[in-house]
DNA sequence: ATTAATTTTTAGATTAACCTAAAAATATAT
DNA sequence: ATATATTTTTAGGTTAATCTAAAAATTAAT
C-alpha cells in the first residue's frame, strides 16, 4: 500500500507527463511538489523499485502502466470529493482543492463506488475537469481554449486549464461561470486582449485568461 | 499541527481515561494502538512535550485540558464521518468504523461545520454515541444497560457500548436496531440469559450482550 | 522483608521522508 | 573543442515512528 506522500508524487508526475511525451524532468517534479531536487531523486529511486516508475539517471522519468493506473485514480478520487465538496456541502469552487488534496488519500474502493453513486456518477469535476471511471478511462474533453477561437464564435464554457486560487477567484469576480455563453467581439491588436459578451454584458479579458478558459463551441 | 498518529493516541487514551480517574497505564495504551510498550513511552514523551499529556515516569498518564479538547475534537469528527457514511452512502453501521478511523483526519474546521449542517445537526453517531459540539461540549446519553433491568421493564434501545464489527453484525442478523422496544421477560437463573420481546418477536440473549445495549427506560 | 513477577523505561537500530553541501553528468556558449 | 552553466545525483545528516533487548522501577507473593 502506497503512502500519501507517494501517491502525491504520482499524481503529479502523472500532470506533468500529460504534457511532453518525452521523461518528466526531476527539477519540474521538485518544483510541483515544493521540495528539493535530491528529494525528489530519492523518492523516484524507490518508486522505480516498486515498479511504478521508469527512471533512468540523468534522464527523465515517466510512469510505468501501474504507476499510471494508480495516479489515474488519485485524480478519480480527487475530482469525484471535489465535485461531493461542492454539489453537497455548497463550497465555492476556489476553496475546494486543498481539502480535496487530503481527501483523495482515504483508502476504500467502496467508499468511492459508493460517494460515486451518491453524486449521481458526474462526469465532470467543478472546474470542468473529466473524472476517471473506475477502469481508469478517461472522457477526454473536446473543448478548444477561447484564445483559439475567431471573431464572432460562440461556445460554452466548460473548462478551466489553469485551476488554482486566484484565478478562480478572479472568474468570480467577472462573474463567468462553467455553462455560460461566450462569444468572442474584438481583439485589441495592442495588447491582445479579447472583448468577450456573454448574455448581455460585455467585457475585456487578457489573452491568458483566454487561454484558460476551455469552450465547447460546435 | 498533528500527526495522524499523534492524534490516533490521543483519541485513544481519552477514551482510556474517561472508564477511570486514575492515570491510564503504558500497556493499556499499547494494546489499544496495537503496539509496543517502548513505542507508547516515547510517544507519551513527545506528547507530553507538547503539553498535550501530563506524564510521569511510571505513573500513569491523562490528558491535559488542552489534548482532552483536541481528543474530543477527533471523536466528533469521527462520528460525524460514520453519520454521513451511514445516512447519505448507506453503508451499513458495521462497515463504517476503519473508514471515519482515516475521515477523523481531514484537516478543515469549515468542512466539519458543513459536514454538520447537511447532515441536519445529529446529535448521536450510527451507534447512539453521542457527537460532541464544536465546543466540546458532549450530550450525555442519558440511558441505562438492558443488563440492569427488571422484569417486565422496558424501555428503546438507544446505542450500543461496544461497537465492534462482530458486535454489530450480530445485532443486524439478530434484527435489533437503534429504536427497537425491547422488553425484559425472564432472566433464566441457569446461565443468566435474557428472555427480551421486541414487538410481536421473542428471542434470548447472553447475558453479555445485555451488558452492550443501552436503553432509554420509560 | 526478601524474592519473584510484572510493568515501564532506556538504549540502540531501522525506515520513510526530508534536508544541505558537494560531486558528477549533461547542456550551453564561446 | 573547451570552458561555463545547469541539472541531477550522491553523501551524510535529521526527525517521526516504529521495533527488540536489556535495565530499572513497581507490585505481588512468600
Ligand atoms: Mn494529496
Ligand atoms: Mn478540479
Ligand atoms: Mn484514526
Ligand atoms: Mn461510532
Amino acid at each position: 500500500m502506497l503512502s500519501h506522500v507517494e501517491e502525491n508524487y504520482l499524481k503529479e508526475i502523472y500532470g506533468l507527463q500529460e504534457a511532453t511525451l518525452r521523461g518528466v524532468s526531476t527539477n519540474s517534479i521538485a518544483e510541483k511538489m515544493q521540495t528539493k531536487a535530491s528529494s525528489v531523486t530519492d523518492m523516484l529511486q524507490r518508486l522505480s523499485n516498486k515498479d511504478l516508475v521508469v527512471y533512468t539517471k540523468y534522464k527523465g522519468s515517466r510512469l510505468s502502466e501501474k504507476g499510471r493506473l494508480m495516479a489515474i485514480s488519485i485524480v478519480r478520487k480527487h475530482r469525484l470529493w471535489e465535485t461531493f465538496l461542492v454539489e453537497k456541502l455548497n463550497f465555492l469552487w476556489d476553496e475546494v482543492h486543498d481539502i480535496a488534496e487530503q481527501l483523495e488519500h482515504i483508502k476504500s474502493d467502496k467508499l468511492i463506488k459508493k460517494l460515486e453513486a451518491f453524486l449521481g456518477n458526474p462526469k465532470f469535476d467543478p472546474h470542468g475537469h473529466p473524472i476517471p471511471n473506475s477502469n481508469g478511462q478517461i472522457n477526454k474533453l473536446n473543448s478548444v481554449s477561447l484564445a483559439e477561437f475567431k471573431i464572432k464564435e460562440e461556445g460554452v464554457f466548460v473548462g478551466v486549464k489553469d485551476s488554482s486560487d486566484s484565478f478562480l477567484k478572479y472568474l468570480n469576480k467577472m462573474n463567468i461561470a462553467i455553462g455560460d455563453t461566450l462569444k468572442l467581439l474584438y481583439i485589441e491588436p495592442f495588447d491582445n486582449s479579447f472583448l468577450i459578451s456573454a448574455n448581455t454584458r460585455q467585457f475585456n479579458i487578457s489573452e491568458n485568461v483566454a487561454k484558460n478558459l476551455y469552450l465547447r463551441s460546435e
